[in-house]
DNA sequence: AATAAAATTTAGATTAGTCTAAATATCGAT
DNA sequence: ATCGATATTTAGACTAATCTAAATTTTATT
């Protein structure tokens, strides 16, 4: 009946690596997201297709089925939601919550996770500002740009990030760039981009490179 | 490192079946517990026994090791935690939180437990009336007695349950014989024991057998 | 089009957990 | 003390998931 962890596991990495290139997904891609190899990858896309859940062409690549996104996509809810929950709830903060939420989401029952969703007041986004898909599967959107955008004396509100890396996000803690938290930037250098920011009162230096991956609703 | 999923149920199991007698435990015991053969349990005790996690000794039984003991307790206290947050926050019945909490309890996060526990404000006792063990292992002991042994007039709250069947909680959940309900005994047949109970304004019969399996905290 | 490099699959082995059937030990009578 | 019933362990096999090494297919380059 179910799918098993590992199962679930693989049809989560298919539909996050479908995402770029809207094609195949390849037998190496996937050992790498995992960190399996490759011999195990062909093994278990044999057996997903077996089932049904992905279209699998031997030498040429994978794509989830109808049913198989349909699973992922409630893998993916079900991760966000957790997420929301150990901030919003729990206290937690956005750097520490990847590694347990990729155990929750593999808790199954469906009144739970809708009843997790009702308690949390059904948000559209989880702390890393990525959309959380409703019971259906469909996303939301919202206007973001990259903090990179922003030009001297503009001022906007962090609701995300588009690396999760576990390092940056504790530097981002650090500096106090949390989700919503407001900032102004005060000046932008005209050779590296280095930006001059004022947060919660507070002065401080951002690089170029780290406000490319800092999401902002324009306030 | 840690222990596997199954690996946990087992010493769980073990802890459950070494209350009453305080001895061995049997391996017949442990395979009725989990649904499992006799053979399957034997090579896990070796596994365990292995790991310090039991003494064992073939053919006799086995029992807990200091450390087996703290891991289980350690288990109990997340299956209990979880329950609560299931009732409490998110609104569940007691009827259907005992098997999600039976998937919740293996995740893996000390962390996530701690705050979960001052989430719920550390909560000495989960939906059925069972004691919460604290973060060191240690459990509270309160007053409770079987509903079954008020006499005529006397009155109480429901705190748990001494059979947690899912059956017989919602069989509870339809009388309205919830937690933190009161409830007053009108008259107590002399020769079967069944009450007449009185609770939430409304009036209704309880047979001795049941009466006996719900736990009371006289007022 | 031929060939070398890269990607992928297959073959064969390993580990955890499980099972059935057979062997062995313990327990409870007589 | 012996015998039969019961409990437990052992032997051997199976599945899921993994790995390494070898074989095969695809691809990129001449
Ligand atoms: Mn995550
Ligand atoms: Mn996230
Ligand atoms: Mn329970
Ligand atoms: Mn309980």
């Amino acid at each position: 009946m179910g799918l098993s962890y590992v199962e679930e596991n693989y049809l989560k990495a298919i539909l996050k690596l479908s995402g770029a290139p809207e094609g195949l997904v390849s037998t190496n891609a996937i050992a790498a997201r995992l960190s399996t190899t490759a011999a195990s990858v062909t093994d278990m896309l044999k057996k997903l297709s077996e089932k049904d859940l992905i279209h699998y062409t031997r030498y040429k690549g994978a794509a989830l089925t109808p049913e198989g996104q349909r699973i992922a996509t409630g893998l993916v809810r079900k991760h966000r939601l957790w997420e929301v929950f150990l901030v919003e709830s729990l206290g937690m903060t956005w750097d520490e919550v990847h590694d347990i939420a990729e155990q929750l989401e593999h808790i199954q029952s469906d009144r739970l996770i809708e009843s997790l969703d009702a308690f949390l007041g059904h948000p559209k986004f989880d702390p890393h500002g990525d959309p959380i898909p409703n019971a259906e599967g469909k996303y939301s959107v919202r206007a973001q740009v990259p903090l990179s955008s922003l030009t001297e004396g503009q001022e906007g509100t962090v609701i995300g990030v588009r690396e999760d890396e576990t390092a940056f996000l504790r530097h981002l803690n650090e500096k106090g760039l949390t989700p919503g938290r407001t900032v102004r930037v005060l000046t932008k250098d005209t050779y590296d981009n280095t930006l001059r920011l004022l947060t919660d009162g507070r002065e401080l230096n951002l690089s170029g490179k780290a406000a490319k991956n800092i999401m902002i609703k324009i306030s």
